[in-house]
DNA sequence: CGTACACCCTGGCCGC
DNA sequence: TGCGGCCAGGGTGTAC
């Protein structure tokens, strides 16, 4: 489920909660996530104070107060709920997929739940973050300053492969998900079939700006959502956003004077949508 | 090296 | 109501 906007939204929230508070305690119901977590991991969080919560890519990074890097990644299905002391107090079961739940020094609870546990939780420090395996071969942060249409170039210089697939390798661009790689394909007007390598020049610059603009408007809505989210849950990351082409197959092209369908075609096991028409 | 595909896991939905 | 098949917003290991 969570791309770079909605795991974005969920590292504003979690700082909401979290920020300059202790961890009180930690409750494992299910170490075995995508990778099995450590063996010392609740001890190893247990009373430390959460100085700042950073995001790379797709994964949130809790810095703890003793250099302890709390890295969370939450795959296809996880979510990450705060739950208000009153509340965590008055219920008594947890939800089956609630593998992991932090309790924060004011009785807060933020809870990890995750039914595929495709997601992750690993420890490693602000010294080895640097050269983590799970960040090693990221590609640049596309909301960077730096990451324009010559970058995204230079990336995809002698790919083979069709630029959907491309933008959805993480060693070229690091946060983009299905959805986003449609969008941004849409509104660039790019075909998703079209060889990564032959995206140069004008056509580069357009894509970059096209997710760009996809990306902060996403972040902008779950903004929002976070703002009004007195949800009963506390769930965050979930945001109603509208999307021009996924999801939308045999919808009209939403482009003003293009006549064309939303087409939807399977591309590297994954599903692609969009409009044969306009995207070229 | 780059690319293609199976696989990890559970749940929801659709058609029969 | 039950059941099989297919789908799902991610990432990695392995085989060419």
């Amino acid at each position: 489920m969570p791309e770079l906007p909605e795991v974005e939204t969920v590292r504003r929230g979690m700082e909401a909660a979290m920020r300059g508070r202790p961890i009180a305690g930690v409750t494992v119901r299910r170490a075995d996530l995508r990778r099995a977590l450590p063996v010392d991991f609740a001890a190893r969080v247990t009373g430390r104070v959460v100085r700042g919560i950073r995001r790379r890519a797709k994964y949130l990074l809790l810095d703890l107060d003793d250099g302890t890097v709390l890295i969370i990644h939450l795959g296809m299905s996880g979510r990450i709920s705060i739950v208000p002391a009153d509340a965590a107090a008055a219920e008594g079961a947890h939800g089956k997929h609630e593998h992991v739940v932090f309790a924060v020094g004011n009785g807060t609870e933020v809870r990890f739940s995750d039914p595929r546990r495709f997601g992750l939780m690993a420890l490693t420090t602000r010294d080895e973050e640097d050269g983590h395996p799970l960040f090693a071969r990221l590609g640049p942060e596309p909301l960077d300053p730096a990451f324009d249409g010559a970058a995204l170039a230079a990336r995809l210089a002698g790919k083979r492969t069709p630029i959907k697939a491309a933008l959805l390798d993480q060693r070229v661009v690091a946060g983009l998900g299905n959805i986003y790689v449609c969008e941004s394909l849409f509104m660039s007007g790019i075909s998703p079939r079209r060889l990564a390598r032959t995206v140069q020049g004008e056509r580069a610059d357009r894509l970059a700006k096209a997710i760009h603009q996809v990306l902060e408007a996403a972040i902008e809505a779950g903004g929002s959502s976070l703002r009004d989210h007195a949800a009963p849950s506390g769930e965050l990351g979930y945001f109603q956003h509208h999307f021009k082409v996924y999801d939308r197959e045999g919808a009209a092209c939403p482009h003003l004077g293009c006549s064309g369908t939303v087409k939807r075609l399977v591309q590297s096991g994954r599903s692609t949508f969009f409009c044969p028409t306009c995207q070229r």
